[in-house]
DNA sequence: CGTGCCAGGTGCCCT
DNA sequence: AGGGCACTTGGCACG
């Protein structure tokens, strides 16, 4: 009964992982035909351009841990709900009692418990795990495991309510606007937004202290280093731009005038502060039209 | 076909949110005594612990709308497996071309789109939004909306594997160990871990940036600051102790000697070079036995 | 509600 | 593999 993931050993491009998804697909339908005894509750056959579906209700606890140990060996998600344990030990331990939970079992190795509250799950597994679907003392056992760092999340079901397996198949990848990249190009194309006469000279230029955002000179020719932020900041940008700041004057000479400019929508009181006290300045911006 | 989310008007307690999904369960029975006209591959009914499930495979667009908001509006977890394309506007903005995913929707107001690849939702909304699941032109949309801020996730299914909704109860809270309060723990219950002669004084100081972990003094008497990390550290831990040092110099006396620790497993080396620079020190611990 | 900070943060890119 | 940092960070505790 164990189980071995297709996009581990497969390899870690996209495009290898989606090619096992779509023979999966085609898997899930030769399988199907096949005569299982078992109730036929699953996945009636569809001519549905999303196929690739197999479902189960009430399963056994045998049936439960075939119908996903089959998921993963196919590359497939695989979702279950039911009444569960759940331990991990790893970085740091935790144990969860009995309750109703639901779990995602990803190709890519990566494991999910949901409650039904909050957007994070409540124990999770990074992708690059192997998932182990068992039948322990006849119950399932689901376990995600990782070497480097050494990580374990055990899921122990009294019963299952639904198994689930979905054959994937997702070509496109997410445009997000609105980000810190997008404040830069626009600092970048009207640096005058920052302040008359700037003129940036680099983006990501290293300093001992880390790569700035953005570098460049103001009207009067002195190095003006900006730290973009593409929300309201607090105390923590503050140190972060002061550090580049030091460690360019430090860099240059110890005579360098260097301005630090932090770019945000807003800044917080306290920041407001320790920019004040470090002789740091501020430049309201925000990524879009907003 | 607009739906209501029990756990928002029912009240923000965990156990009011858990008395409203335990009447679910038994709402999910009476509900399936009635006839519906449609065909019967949902749940089979139970005697299993966790039930509460209604499920369909390939469902038309109308059925899938009709489980899903009938799902939301009874406080149910709701998923929904297919092909569909995500729009998302708010704090930022992304889009999201066709492709098969995985959607959650659960009680508290929260929603998850997942890819077969990453431990991370490609899209989602936090927790307290409204759900809507409605039919835009012969296909199954799904809007999570939410205001302050205002932001919205539109999902628009071009057809639909698989559709469920659970009854979830959940009566446990997570419990963890090997975080940063253990390490805390620790220092306050052996000191001299630290350094010997080290008596700490007050947790959680307030000082004109923020609260120190750790406040404290020395065998000869001196102020001794600690910042506590259950990791290994960068700079920004390094500028955060930084910052209290400087303050309580600050808040004290223009003469005072304050000494910082930095208390975690390891430092990186700009890390440590900053320590240098600065003045602070650090202490190798770790939270647990590790 | 905003401010501040931890988190098993995760993900991305770089060396 | 480790470092540095952004993120629609989320979550919590506190004023």
């Amino acid at each position: 009964m164990s189980t071995r993931s297709w996009a581990r050993s497969g390899g870690s491009t996209p495009s290898a992982g989606r090619w096992c998804i779509s023979t999966t697909s085609a898997a899930f339908k030769r399988e199907r035909a096949l005569p299982r005894g078992v109730r036929d509750d699953e996945a009636v056959e569809a001519t549905h351009p999303t196929d690739g579906v197999r479902t189960r209700v009430n399963p056994t606890a045998s049936e439960a841990a075939e119908l996903a140990s089959d998921g993963v060996d196919r590359g497939a998600l695989v979702t279950l709900f039911g009444r569960c344990t759940v331990d991990y030990e790893g970085r740091a331990a935790s144990e969860l009692g009995l309750g109703d939970r639901h779990v995602m079992l990803k190709p890519d190795g990566a494991a999910l418990v949901h409650t039904d509250e909050g957007q994070q799950p409540v124990n999770w597994q990074p992708p690059g795990c192997e998932h182990d679907c068992r039948i322990d003392d006849q119950h399932l056992v689901v376990e995600s495991h990782r070497s480097s760092p050494e990580e374990s999340l055990v899921i122990r079901f009294s019963s299952v309510a639904h198994a689930a397996a979905f054959a994937a198949d997702d070509p496109e990848s997410l445009d997000v606007v609105g980000t810190e990249a997008d404040l830069k190009e626009r600092i970048l194309s009207s640096p005058e937004l920052v302040e008359s006469g700037f003129r940036p000279l680099a983006t990501e230029r290293e300093t001992p202290a880390g790569a700035v955002d953005i570098y460049g000179e103001d009207r009067d020719g002195r190095t003006v280093v900006l730290e973009l932020k593409r929300r309201r900041v607090g105390p923590d940008a503050v140190g972060q731009l002061s550090r580049y700041v030091e460690a360019l004057q430090r860099d240059l000479h110890a005579d360098a005038d260097v301005r630090g400019i932090l770019v945000a929508p807003s800044v917080t009181e306290r920041a407001e502060a320790l920019l004040a006290e470090k002789g740091l300045e501020f430049v309201s911006l925000t990524p879009q039209g907003k």
